[in-house]
DNA sequence: TCTGTCATGCAAAACGATTTGGATACGTGA
DNA sequence: TCACGTATCCAAATCGTTTTGCATGACAGA
């Protein structure tokens, strides 16, 4: 009958015969403990059915144990990679985690969230791409929980930093639709102005073509959101110009999809009459068809990096801010 | 120089000039405060920025303040889904939702995963689509945790039960199928055998054909895995049969995506010449082309629900294990 | 034999909240 | 004046761990 969860170290030292200071030692292993004692103590705890409660060692230690990631939307495939990287490094250490959405519409709904967060005492919190204010990173730094942001720079405020090689990736695949696909007239559909990673992606379709020696056309450029239907809307508005492109590169991939979507409507094969490229690589990119040219944002390798940044911090790492980058590779597939 | 993270209920007595006992009950409510004290109190809360140390309070009350979800993927989108929908009532209700993934892969994770977290003493659990053992239902009822199955019935175990009426669902589709679009030989792909909720869409597909008086052809239904890849392995199977079928009904979306790989690989127009039906309406359905023909599974009220099962519950709500069943709607896009 | 070192194990003091059983003061009615 | 509610507030016990400072026994070196 055990297993009721109400079992305590107390019962645990007195099946085993010790004290309860003798149990927490070889549990947490902090004093040696002679053999014979630690065989007693551990049969017990396993016959038993031990588990310490989590909020009076947390009471104690003044850790709990668990770590955060904060996005603006949960559905989104890139963040559902992410927190399944974060995940999987985090619970092979014992971690837990936690992640929440705070959703950019209707105002700003960070502070409200990341004032949950902190009343939580996490322990580490990952910060998603956000327009993120300053005054938020340093409720999360005072908080004493240790900051890992995404896809920003480091100098922006406190806590480590992991991001792609957003310019560069964005780079090369323009650096191929040019070279090695010869298409002339390129345009960009860019997500909501001035949320990250749109600038770094932006400037690495502008840094290919000078490199190309071509014009920027900025009259081709369009700001939208990033979503399917950003996509549809931007999509349009470029087309429906004097001189339409014969490649649009897109931020993202769902936007690179609501492109496809006008581009079937009007009947423009693609990549024929029209090249269509996105960012990130997100599963549905290789469903639809024409399959998705696109640039790997490797989302779950992001999260791992974020949550080994994350325990190096726990386990008292003191060091300065740290900042890893990730390189990003174009997949060829056949929009473009 | 607030928010420090510092301030204890002590500071916040000190400050308004009562008693810890005293800033208890204006926070908690649970005995009367003159309106003059608990104004200063208020005060000091908010110019202090206190807030309780969880750990500390749920040492005392026994309660965490956090349920979880668990699923066999946390990348699939419909998991997702519930996701948000558990998400968003629970943290209205300031809930925290963790959410934990138990691959069904290389051997049953499952019982691992429930350690993880009855150790944590949740308040509550909703347990995702798998092939649960029995066992592990009481587990988890037996660490006090209230429970909620999704897409199970009410009598297989312990808890409370939301599902979907997924044979229902899948009937209307064939009946569509067979009475509205005239298919005559009707394919069935489904996942892996004997995991839920492939059975009761199996026979939802039975019981449309066998209304229709049309015989269920048994060589015409194959089991693979609620993946894409499955999808193809399947479909492949069934096109490859001597007297192959002119549509093929997937017990999901994924199954159907990779349907829908072969039939463009074997140039097969769809749904002139193979009609193709997906099951939950995941947000890819839509995205790919021909848009598939499914069934639409509300994941985001499934989670709504589970997750205001589970509060009642927590508010004392003692009474009978209740299930709640959410009605499937198909929705009709060009794929058949 | 005496002293000093290890190796062990224990008792008791935190950790920061909630909650119970009184205390105090103030009216009120007899 | 006395007894008795009522409205407020407080002191102290409690929740289940971890951790610090000692106590003990064994053993070696002098």
């Amino acid at each position: 009958m055990h297993g009721s969860g109400r079992v305590k170290i107390v019962d645990v030292a007195a099946a085993a015969g010790v004290s309860v200071t003798t149990v927490s030692h070889v549990i947490s292993g902090r004093r040696p403990v002679s053999a014979a004692t630690r065989a007693r103590v551990e049969d017990a705890v396993r016959r038993l059915g031990y588990q310490a409660d989590p909020s009076a060692r947390g009471l104690r230690t003044q850790r709990t144990d668990t770590v955060g990631l904060v996005v603006p939307d949960i559905t989104n495939p890139f963040n559902t990679e992410l927190a399944a990287g974060i995940q999987a490094v985090a619970y092979a250490r014992g971690l837990l985690t936690v992640v929440c959405e705070a959703p950019m519409t209707d105002g700003p709904q960070l502070p409200a969230v990341l004032g949950q967060l902190t009343a939580r005492r996490l322990d580490g919190i990952v910060l998603g791409r956000f327009g993120a204010q300053r005054a938020d990173l340093d409720l999360i730094a005072g908080s004493g929980a240790r900051l890992v942001r995404l896809g920003t720079r480091i100098a922006d405020g406190p806590g480590d930093v992991v991001r792609g090689a957003e310019t560069e990736g964005m780079r090369g695949l323009v650096r191929y639709l040019v070279g090695e696909r010869g298409y002339r007239r390129i345009g960009f559909i860019g997500g909501e102005a001035g949320v990250e990673p749109g600038g770094e992606r932006y400037e690495g379709y502008r840094q290919a073509l000078a490199e190309a020696g071509r014009a920027v056309p900025e009259d081709l450029a369009v700001w939208t959101g990033f979503t399917r239907e950003g996509g549809r809307a931007g999509a349009a508005r470029l087309l429906d110009t004097a001189e339409p492109p014969d490649a649009v590169v897109c931020a993202n991939d769902l936007i690179a999809i609501g492109a496809l979507d006008v581009a079937r409507e009007r009947g423009l094969d693609v990549p024929g009459r029209l090249a269509v490229t996105g960012y990130d690589d997100i599963d549905a990119a290789s469903m639809v068809s024409p399959a998705l040219t696109t640039v790997v944002n490797p989302a779950r390798e992001i999260g791992r990096s974020a949550a080994r940044l994350l325990i190096d911090r726990l386990d008292g790492d003191e060091g300065p801010a740290r900042e890893v980058v990730l390189t990003h590779q174009v997949v060829r597939r056949t929009s473009a």
